[in-house]
Order: structure tokens, then sequence, then C-alpha cells
DNA sequence: ACCGTTATTGGACGAACGCGCAACAGAATT
DNA sequence: AATTCTGTTGCGCGTTCGTCCAATAACGGT
């Protein structure tokens, strides 16, 4: 095959990686596998890498870190916390849902790959400090009014994180529409925002 | 080893492949490791089932029944709406979190395999009915106030999915006491309970 | 045009996998 | 006590896994 400049290389090897985890999931995904879809010999993969589970560790953080920072950027367009908040959860559950299933791929396969578990383990603490952030930020307006935004950031993440769950794991399972509306509602219930501000803030995004 | 009655040894066969399975994955567990576990050799296995595959789904199914029965007997026995919702939480999250590694397991090959995804699914949907009639019975003896007891319900789910989930695949990394009283929070938030009784019967359950 | 560097190959290696089968052993039947 | 039935064994089969390594081929500097 045509010779590649290493960087080039890592991350042919971490997309061809990725598009087939999409296919066959995570754990499944062999280093003959990957090779095949490059169209390479299996050899190659570990020229640039010394496991298996560090070239899905990074394959991950590259699609999840991909969507992280493309969230970090939707928020910190918006101008207001209520617009921050619907930024957040827009981002957190986009039309395409792929990204989800390596989510639960990896949380699955966590337990016994270190270095996946390492990764997922500090993705998600960056979208919960991300979070956190916009509270705390939220309630020094006074637009939010929250005790604790540890706790609530976690809540509201679970929630994100549940219902996304729903629709990739067992299908259209809850409405799309109608999980907008809960999410929305538990970002209410927990920052103390009056009327439906966060409701209609969501629900116009994500009609959008 | 002892010889079994066919029914004696389908369960035993199955109750070993959950303790590998709770301890190793749902996909890593191997024909090998059940045998080990049971002290037979392998070759016993096949002998009851067709493949690995049939040994795999009947197990899940037979974990997370008999939680889900488990969680009707503490809920039943509960005297009011307090206690119930109480002993609900206790149910979903016990002390042993190894159920939940399977839950994992299954979400992220459902969209895979039909078979586990019906199972998943099925089983899913029957904890969230149940908390909702927890909570209209709660909202008819005017201990709850919640306005959407479906939606209310998701979102205590996937709270306690989102807690459970963080320690099976990211280690203690949120601390055990603080997950509980957040999860008693969620609860009180959603069906605005007045003062911390949710959170101290949670509390008292969850320190017994 | 030469040569050193290195990206890439292709197969070997041992381990582990699911599965199948002939032999064995213990309970039930006669 | 002899015989049948079947739960159980122990190993072998073919495959696939991650990993490793000597050989090869393509590129850049001189």
């Amino acid at each position: 095959m045509a010779r590649m400049s290493p960087d080039e290389r890592s991350t042919a090897i971490l997309d061809a990686t990725l598009a087939v985890a999409r296919r066959k999931g995570l754990g499944a995904t062999t280093v003959r596998d990957v090779a095949a879809e490059m169209g390479t010999s299996s050899g190659l993969i570990h020229h640039y890498f010394d496991s298996m589970d560090h070239v899905l560790a990074n394959a991950f953080e590259r699609a999840a870190g991909q969507d992280l920072s493309d969230a970090r950027g939707a928020v910190e367009q918006s101008s207001d916390s209520i617009a921050r908040i619907a930024a957040f959860v827009a981002s957190y559950s986009p039309g395409d849902d792929s990204t989800m299933q390596l989510w639960l791929d990896a949380w699955s396969e966590a337990a016994r790959r270190p270095e996946l578990q390492a990764v997922s383990k500090r993705l998600n603490f960056e979208w919960h400090s991300m979070l956190v952030e916009i509270i705390r930020d939220g309630v020094s307006a006074n637009v939010f009014k929250c005790p604790d935004p540890i706790a609530s950031a976690w809540r509201i993440l679970s929630v994100l994180d549940g219902m996304a769950l729903q629709r990739v794991a067992h299908g259209e399972v809850v409405d799309r529409a109608d999980a907008s509306v809960w999410m929305a509602t538990a970002a209410t219930l927990e920052l103390d925002v009056s009327a439906n501000r966060l409701v209609d803030a969501i629900g116009a995004r994500a009609g959008a």
C-alpha cells in the first residue's frame, strides 16, 4: 500500500478502527479487521501502536474528543446561561447516534481494558466539569438556583445518557420530541429556572 | 464431579456463567471459564446448550429477571410510598454492583443482537412501569406531587443507571454515600416530597 | 545514481476460542 | 448381580486472536 507519513498513517489507522468499531462494536474489533479496512497488512498496526488496547483507546478518544470540542465551541458561542445549557443538551444528543454506541461499548469494556477505561473516565469528567461550569456561571448571574452544582451536573448528565441509551440500545422506544422535553425538564428542576424557558430554548434548538 | 439431574445441572451452568460474567463481562465469558467455575469439564456445557450464545442469553435473562422479582418483593412488602421508593432505589443499586456490568454489556450488544435486545428492552420497561406505579400510588395518597409520572420515572431511572454506571465502568469515582444522597435528591425533586424524607429513608436503607 | 532510513509486508508463534466425540462411570432398572 | 441408560470426562480439531520479527520496498538526502 501507499507509503504514508507517520501522522497520516496514525490517523488512518484510527479512522479505520472507528469505521469497524461502529459496525461491529468496539470490543469485537480486531487487528485484522482494521488492517483489512485499510487494505494493508496487520503488522502495520503494531508498528504504530503498542497494543490493541491502545488502538481502541485512541480511536475512541478521537471520536469522543471531537464531540466534546464541538460541544465546547457551541457552548462558548452562546451568550447567556439559558442558551448555554440548551447548546450543551443539543450537543449531547445529536442526530447521529453512532458515537453513543461507542460510549456504550466503552462503558462495557472499561472494566477489562485499562487504557480505554482511563480515556472514558477522563472524557466523562470533562463533560461533567463543563456542565458544572455552566451551572456556576448561571448561579452567579442569578439565572439558576442550585445548591450543589456538582450533584446537579451528575444528575442532568445521567438523564441525557439515559435518554440516549434507550434510543441507541432499544431503538425508537421513547419519542424523540418527548425525550427532548424530558431532558429540558430535568434541567429546569435542578436549576430552578422559572417557567419553561429551558424547555422552550432546548425545544427550539432540537427543532432546528 | 457429582452427577446432577438435567434441571439441576442446567441452572448450575447458568449460575456459574453469571458468576463469571459478573466478573469479566458477558462477552468475555468463555466455555472454559464456566466449566472451571463449576469444577467440571468444558464438554459438559455443550451437552446442555447448543451454543455459547444460548448460554449467555439464558444467563442474562435469569439474572435480570431474578433482580426484578427481588425488587418487586421488596417494594410490595413496604407499607407507605416513601418506603416503597426507598426499597426500589435500594434494590436497584445494591451493595453488589455486579449486575450492572451485565446491563452495560447488554446495552452495548443490544443493537447488534436482536435476541438480547428483546430481553433488555422488556426488562427495562418492567423496571420503568414498576416505578410509574409507585409514583401514581404516592400521588393518589397525596404523598407525592408529580405532573408526569412516566417522564419522572424515566428521569429517576436514568439517575440510578448513571450513578451505577460511573461506579462499575470507572471504578470508585463517585463516593458511595454521595451517590446515595444524589439519587434520593433526584427523587425528591421529581416527586416534590417535603423536607428530606426520601433522603433519610434511602440513606437509612443504604446504611443497613 | 547511490545509499541510508523507515514504512510496510507476510507469515510464524503460542495461547485461547467454540465445538465435537469416543471413552468412562455412576445411578436406575431388571 | 447383570445390564441399560446417561451424566460426565478429557482431549483433539480447526480457527482466530494479539504479538512479534526478519525481509522488502519506497522515499529523502547527498
